[in-house]
Order: structure tokens, then sequence, then C-alpha cells
DNA sequence: TTAAATTCCTGTAAGC
DNA sequence: TGCTTACAGGAATTTA
């Protein structure tokens, strides 16, 4: 399911073919999948529109338009957005297509229907609770480990649901969580406030390290997850514990524990992570 | 205020 | 083989 790197990945392939075109039709064939605003002023107000750049702000694709405003894409557990010549043949679960001025077509295919098109300029969207507010970058240099452990401190929740918490650290998934968790040797189920400035500092560091790894190798395609051309990311056979319960650690050889927490489902070592 | 449980949704895989 | 059932999870919503 697409967090954070692969949410990176698709935005980073999909700038310098998106950059300076100008939407020239947009058809919803299933329309509940535009939140925001109505799906008639969703492609009223997107056609015609020059794109001026293409961000990433957590897990969602953020598509700026002339005017401040921003087409926002969240793939929620399995949407897909590609660019593709329009002859190519529609894929079933396919509920956007936007036209562009160079003759591409950016479709949008989600068959869980978990994720959602917003439009709307950033005051809006939040205002509006269509975009609720984010915690901070975890890959922004800016974002400390002094500021985790700022975050951290006082919470009663386990490790795993806070690294999940949007508002906490924005665009961590059951992946990435699970992932440095182990790099940091932590378990999943510790009480986030309870952890030492030291320790915070180790997840800190492994966090970084997790996302930005996932990156390099263009994300993971576990479940339905592709990039802006249809093409698997590399980081699913590199993972070190999501979704290997039952299989040996690598670093200690123990089969590896599951258990649920927060709803999720948790794979950690019980030698490795204390 | 915070944390946990519930809900949405469909493809996939396990089990009979 | 073919059907039924359980399961996967992001995040909004509800409950405690």
């Amino acid at each position: 399911m697409p967090e954070l790197p692969e949410v990176e990945t698709i935005a980073a392939d999909l700038r310098p073919h998106l950059v300076g075109r100008t939407v020239v039709r947009c058809e919803l064939l299933f329309p509940t999948i535009v939140r925001h605003p109505e799906p008639e002023l969703f492609i009223d107000s997107v056609v015609g529109m020059r794109i001026s750049s293409v961000g990433r702000r957590g897990k969602y694709i953020l598509i700026r338009l002339v005017d401040d405003l921003m087409l926002v894409v969240h793939l929620g557990m399995s949407g897909q957005l590609r660019l593709v010549e329009p002859s190519t043949p529609l894929a079933t679960h396919t509920h956007a297509t936007l036209n562009l001025d160079d003759g591409m077509q950016l479709r949008y295919r989600d068959p869980r229907r978990f994720g959602r098109l917003l439009l709307g300029t950033e005051a809006a969207l939040l205002d509006s609770k269509a975009m609720p507010p984010l915690g901070p970058e975890p890959i922004d240099p800016g974002f400390g480990a002094d500021d985790m452990y700022q975050r951290f401190r006082r919470r009663k929740a386990k490790l795993k649901a806070i690294l999940l918490d949007q508002s906490t650290i924005a665009g961590v998934g059951n992946i990435y969580a699970d992932e440095s968790l182990h790099r940091a040797r932590l378990r999943p189920d510790r009480i986030a406030g309870s952890l030492s400035k030291k320790s915070v500092r180790r997840l800190h560091e492994s966090l970084r390290e997790s996302l930005l790894v996932a990156i390099q190798n263009r994300g993971s395609s576990v479940d339905t997850y592709r990039d802006a051309w249809g093409e698997f990311g590399g980081q699913q056979e590199r993972l070190l514990v999501y979704g290997r319960a039952g299989e040996p650690c690598f670093t200690c050889g123990r089969p590896l524990s599951l258990v649920r927490i927060a709803g999720r489902s948790s794979v950690f070592c019980r030698r490795c992570q204390r």
C-alpha cells in the first residue's frame, strides 16, 4: 500500500511530465471518489487549469494549479495514478481521467476505493476538513530527533499506533512503521512516552533510513502498488520484517512474531526488539 | 484530550 | 473444483 516512499516515487515520476501542462478534459467515472468540492464543480474548476508544480505532503500527492488551487490525490489502500496514452484500454476500477494538452491522459484507478480526490486552495481544504492537519515530514532535515522526542513525551499510546498517527508524523504506514521499529530494536507495543531520548534518537534515525532507502528503491510493491508507469517498486524484496511473520529474523534467526496493535498487524522480533 | 474500536471496500487466499 | 469466509489496511468517525 502506498506510504511516503511510494507517494514520493509517483510524484517525482509525474513531475516532469505534468508541470506546464494544461488540463483540457476531465471525466469522473465514479464521481464519489471526489470528496471536495461537488463533482460537477470539481470538473468545472480543474478543466482549463495549468499545472505549476507537483509535490507531496505525507501520503498526499499535491498537483498545484494556477491561482493557488491544488488537485490533491490520496491513494488510500489500492489507488493508482498513471500517465498513459488515451488509447490504452481502460482498466477496471478506473474512477477518473484527466486529459492534458500534450495528448497524454492521467488516470486514477482504485479497486478498494479508500482513496480520494480533492480540489481547492490549501486553506479551503483544511477549513473544510477535506484534508486533515498533518505532522512534520520525517525525512525533512528540519525535523530532528528532539522534535520527535517532544512529540512522543507524555503519549500513552503504543509506539506502533503513534507512528501511524498522521498528525504526529506524516507519511508513515504499516510497512515502514514495522521496518523502522525493527531497525531501532524497539518493540511495537512499547508506550511511546516511556522512551529515553537516546531511544527516540535511534528511532528517528531508523525511520529516516527506512524511508530514504525505500525511496531509492522506488517503493514497496506489496499488494497493488505500482508506479506512474505501472511498474513494480524494488523495496518489497528488501523488507526486514513486514509481511514476514513466522519467517526467521535476518539478525538472530528466531521466527518473527505477529501481534495486533491499534487494529493493525505488527511483525517484530521478540529477541532483537526490546 | 487522547486512545482504541469501528467502519468503509474489494481482491485474494485459505479452508471445507 | 467451486463455494464461503476471513483478512488486508488508511483514515474518518464513533465510543470510552
